[in-house]
DNA sequence: CCACCTTCTTGACACATATCAAAGAGGTGG
DNA sequence: CCACCTCTTTGATATGTGTCAAGAAGGTGG
């Protein structure tokens, strides 16, 4: 996550004329926006949803998600970790094996999020539920 | 310029039911939304977004939105760029300086593709207005 | 304790992406 | 035609990301 971005001090419109006024929107809810979006646009992890979401519980095991998309352990225990510290999944072991499951209120909370331009965060609490940043 | 972008002619309509339908996720259709999904997954371009948003006319030029996100124009032409070609943004000359425009359908489609779970394409011609890949 | 299974982490590599400076392309107006 | 403005492309660089092989970590059952 680059850590340039901008603050929005002095906005001076210059050849279109005064804009309208700055609903802009704040840089560290853009960030955590993009990082819910950024963990969902990657055609694996789009696959590997699909699947669970498929499944009766929405929830299967790593063992069963490698076939599905031809890739190797680590690699889709890499994409699933990813899905999960974005609140997008949950994680629990059963004996050996580990369930991942997915939430649905996370991604509904994105798609609102696009839909009614509201593109502010959720308050805190929930934010430390759906987008673990950095947390495990 | 990257090719990674899936040509429109290969992708199927095929338009699974709502979520749970079908098991597994197209690798083409995949790729089409994770395109659309990565044009919206940067904390630039949201914000971009949002300012475009906030508009009259949801539009605005270039040497306005540069500001904005205290980058160079360059930059921010590639932001724009991506945006465009992923259908989310249309692009206008007046003159000297070049508008870009929010094409909010292309916001919503992604939006309702997340919420339902029904994540195939949209047909053929909705997919080519929505995602003028490799046109200009 | 040991063999075995499932999953995760590490290290390495290739590729994609964000960014800027410099130069080019498109358009306006003297 | 030329100076100037806006915007885009190109080239270069740094950072981020997806992938795998190898090995470690966590858990089960003899």
């Amino acid at each position: 996550m680059p850590k340039t971005l901008p603050l929005l001090d002095d906005v001076s419109p210059i050849c279109c004329g005064p804009l309208g006024n700055s609903a802009t929107l704040d840089l560290d809810d853009a960030i955590a926006l993009a990082v819910r979006l950024k963990a969902l646009a990657d055609p694996v992890r789009l696959q590997l949803l699909a699947y669970l979401l498929a499944q009766p519980n929405q929830e299967a095991c790593t063992c069963d998600l490698a076939p599905i998309v031809s890739l190797s352990e680590p690699t889709v225990s890499h994409h699933l970790k990813k899905l999960q510290t974005s609140g997008i999944l949950t994680k629990e072991r059963h004996g050996m094996s580990v369930h991942y499951r997915v939430v649905p209120e996370a991604i509904h909370a994105i798609a609102r999020t696009l839909d009614t331009g509201t593109w502010a965060q959720p308050t805190l609490d929930q934010e430390a539920r759906y987008c673990m940043v950095g947390a495990s």
